[in-house]
DNA sequence: TGGATCCATTGACATTTGTCAACGGATTTT
DNA sequence: AAAATCCGTTGACAAATGTCAATGGATCCA
């Protein structure tokens, strides 16, 4: 369970870990199964973990004034959910995270992560690498919602997330982008004729 | 000039920097006098320099197929510019930025970057934390593109920046917040009937 | 001090996108 | 197997936003 965790670890840090890292990331990370539809974080909860996926899919999304559900993440295998914002300054979350699969998961707490991270300098390093794709990408995604109209925004995305297509339905990735779902449906229809 | 990167730094570390510590911060950020209009980076160059601004404004932005330009982001006294991922791969940059006021700045190589905060762990523990602040900020952003319509993107952006209206002109607001100076000047004034 | 440029606003109109309702096919649940 | 739910699509229409052109005031600059 927590092979694919150390696997993935590995594939940022410049020399892999030894056993008795392992077994610190190990004894911080707790499996848990989530099940499809189940809440991971409910709004006005605190989050009070950090999950890794190793297998499944999750989404994240905030609740407008008329009930509308607004997707501001996704992830999948070997990406990392939570809300940065609770987790870290333990206020209310404002957003839902729940399973769209079944899925399982590698959680830690704030107090665990600190520790770990302290103890382990790979992890550090780690994180610090994780920051920099994090912003990277959100950085690209922001650029795309000031600079291009529904239709290249789509096209961006089927570009640069094909594996999402095939894990989520439309009107959640129509809701990821910023659009309803017939905008999407319609968006594709143009594509298509040409 | 570098006593307000002092009193920054020192605002997020636990104990203030030391005289050795400061030294070594003062040969790493070099000032520089960035003037109305001059380019700090160009499309396609590589952000050779994060840049933090002691004085003045300035504003990063992309350039569409049709010459048109989208903020994507705007920064005053103590924030830090550049565009991270040239900044970090050493890619050329796809933003331009550029002093939008006469503009005063503080800039350090990522070599002297990765050295100092080497040097000097405080560092390591900001850049942690401004790494934090950073992703939840641009968290909310793109969560209010998903979520919220023009109005309240922008009834939003008046309670969270107000520094920034007094700053820059409405167009370049509109375009940072993703719509065109028309209305946003249409929303302003529907926002006064009320 | 004149002329140019920048800025905010407005009107008329086009385009994009959203809303609502309906449909049929697939999938899930009971 | 029947019923319920989910999903993608479509049509008709409404609302939001963009485009283009014009204006007047402010500011910059030569």
């Amino acid at each position: 369970m927590h092979e694919a965790l150390f696997t993935y670890i590995n594939s940022y840090i410049r020399s892999p870990l030894g056993t008795t890292e392992k077994a610190l990331v190990k004894k911080a990370f707790v499996p848990k199964k989530i099940r499809k539809k189940q809440y991971f974080l409910q709004e006005g909860e605190v989050c009070k973990y950090a999950a890794f996926i190793v297998k499944g899919a999750m989404r994240q999304y905030s609740i407008d004034d008329k009930g509308a559900e607004h997707i501001v993440g996704l992830s999948i295998e070997n990406w990392w959910v939570g809300d940065r914002e609770s987790f870290v300054m333990l206020t209310p979350s404002i957003y839902n995270i729940d399973a769209w699969e079944d899925t399982e998961a590698l959680l830690i707490t704030r107090a665990d992560q600190l520790n770990l991270y302290h103890a382990v300098p790979a992890l550090d390093e780690l994180s610090l690498k994780l920051d920099e794709r994090h912003a990277i990408a959100t950085q690209k995604r922001l650029n795309d919602f000031v600079s291009l109209p529904a239709e290249k925004r789509l096209a961006h995305f089927v570009e640069t997330h094909p594996e999402f297509l095939q894990r989520f339905p439309q009107h959640i990735i129509a809701s990821y982008l910023g659009m309803t779902k017939e905008t999407l449906s319609r968006i594709r229809k143009q594509m298509m004729h040409k």
